[in-house]
DNA sequence: ATGCTTTTGTCTAATATTTGTCAAGCTTTT
DNA sequence: AAAAGCTTGACAAATATTAGACAAAAGCAT
């Protein structure tokens, strides 16, 4: 039993982190770095940490998956296809094992559809199934088909739109919006990251109200203010008036993003929003999310902006860039 | 009285075989006094101990140290990237070995505690100013530098405490604590994935119940699970219990993680929390957090645990790992 | 099979960082 | 006074970074 669980551990520990340089893993893996970087760029098939000045930094465990991928592709794999598998599934390809043959027949994620109907019919099932691992890794494997701009337009927002709607006619419920949120708003982050953005950009704040519990749509808006070049701060969702005024404050932002969807016409939200008021008017308010259009009295009287599309709200913020 | 103590110097020097001076480490190693002093100057690499007029007195560990730091180096390693790393893992790089078990190390004694202090401090200055992607660099360097379970021990938990302090003493404010929020779930996330976690493991769900709006808590615990070998399903904040009831049957988990920050002893919480008696009772339910104890009625009722140390917790999930 | 497209490894050019080396000017030791 | 050590700052060669180009190989539809 103790010795069991010592194996157990064993499989589960982690190796020490030993930051190799892409030299010492070109070494280590008979790779050529011009290969290691072109899977990177391509399949993000392993994305290493950065140093500051942004030489790549590679863990033993990066390195034992470029080792798997070698050989995997040596046995006659195509890179692109395998790229994203997890290490224990190239481990199976690498030295197949008789008792996971029965296995093997799971829906194995990373079959790479180009279909984007069935793409997202993927993740819906994922979602539904509450399978938080294989929805992660749907959508990881979108990410590679699609460029960045595309994953948003393509599988992000349809995603919503088709969560909102089963969540309209109850066939998902709170928990599934919950682990989606979790894991998109991380996926959005990372994605965010992905761009330059110079050190004098705009900044804009992207919340949702207090009250209001679904934060996708701002994420998402975050994401778009990012690919046009804008410094973006995401405070969650659910934030009381007078901290985004202390914020916005703080952080001298140009703009502030809100996605307001549910519920709509809340005289409590109303109060709350209203309390914005007292926002320097140098301050832009954006609003978004399919309710924004019932508080338009209220963001009316704040000269907020009420914009839906995700285009429009782009093209809004270019425009500001350099008033 | 000088001239005294330099005799006493020298004299320990004499007796002290330990002692090199640099051109001695030079000699011995094979490196020059230009690259030993570099190494030195750029990545602390070695630092020796000085005498009263300042030079270099090396121990017999620094000349090690510059052995295998300089043959790692030969290696096709480069010298930033290792230059910290403790002997035991250069040793592994230099003759790599297949048995490296002992690895789960205490906080090594190699980062002096004010370099960590150091890191925290820069930490809490990000947050204190809102600056998101200071924070996040931070946390990313942080992680270069440490170990994936010292990344939680030495960094995660002592940050989330001090942000604890310092948001009961009112120096930080809700926008601090959902800008942590966002970037540290996202961080811990990945953090999450890393871990090589079987597909029989057992599994268990984390979130807060309706009205508890800090995550932090939950996310620690989480990670905390998944290594040693659960595999999370994350739910995020503020979830009904008849959702977490949901999630639980769907997914037919073994355990629920809550954590109970603020407020306390809340009757619409404890409302909440008995609505869990419907649970199965083969899940068994785990409360951690600063204000569990104040639920602690109501947890009894439901025969759940309370917990409030991280290393007391792995230990409880370790043991039901196999029951 | 034949032609077309995609995938994949390789490589170049322009730019930036890392790293070993050393000189200058000062202090300590011999 | 000579020799050796110290710090600072500089320099060039080695290494990395990105973007984009190219051709061989593989896959696919006729």
């Amino acid at each position: 039993m103790l010795t069991k669980y010592r194996q157990y551990c064993k499989l589960v520990t982690m190796k020490n982190i030993k930051n190799y340089s892409i030299k010492a893993v070109a070494l280590e893996t008979g790779l050529t770095m011009f290969v290691i970087r072109a899977w990177e760029k391509r399949y993000n098939a392993v994305v290493p940490k950065r140093t500051e000045t942004n030489r790549r930094i590679y863990s033993s465990e990066d390195v034992e998956k470029l080792k798997l991928l070698y050989k995997a592709t040596q046995k006659g794999r195509s890179i692109r296809n395998i790229a994203n598998l997890s290490l224990e599934d190239l481990q199976e390809i690498v030295t197949p094992n008789q008792e996971d043959l029965n296995n093997s027949k799971e829906p194995k994620a990373g079959t790479g559809t180009n279909d984007l109907d069935e793409q997202l019919n993927l993740l819906m099932k994922a979602i539904e199934e509450l399978d938080s691992e294989r929805f992660e890794k749907e959508l990881n494997n979108a990410s590679i088909n699609f460029s960045k701009p595309q994953m948003l337009e393509l599988i992000i927002i349809p995603l919503m739109k088709r969560i909102g709607n089963c969540w309209a006619d109850g066939t998902l419920r709170v928990v599934h919006e919950h682990m989606v949120s979790v894991i998109v708003s991380s996926f959005l982050l990372n994605l965010k990251e992905t761009y330059k953005i110079p050190n004098n950009a705009p900044k804009i704040i992207f919340s949702t109200p207090l009250g209001q519990l679904h934060e996708l749509g701002a994420l998402v808006a975050g994401a778009a203010a990012a690919s046009v070049g804008w410094k973006v701060i995401y405070l969650g969702k659910n934030l009381p008036s007078t901290e985004l005024i202390a914020a916005s404050e703080k952080l001298n932002v140009k703009c502030i993003g809100l996605s307001l969807v549910y519920p709509p016409s809340d005289p409590d939200l109303k109060r709350e929003l209203s309390k914005l008021k007292s926002l320097s008017s140098k301050v832009k308010i954006f609003a978004g999310g399919r309710s924004a259009i019932t508080y338009s009295d209220v963001l009316k009287d704040l000269n907020a902006k009420i914009t839906i599309n995700l285009n429009d709200f782009k093209r809004e913020l270019q425009e500001l860039t350099y008033v």
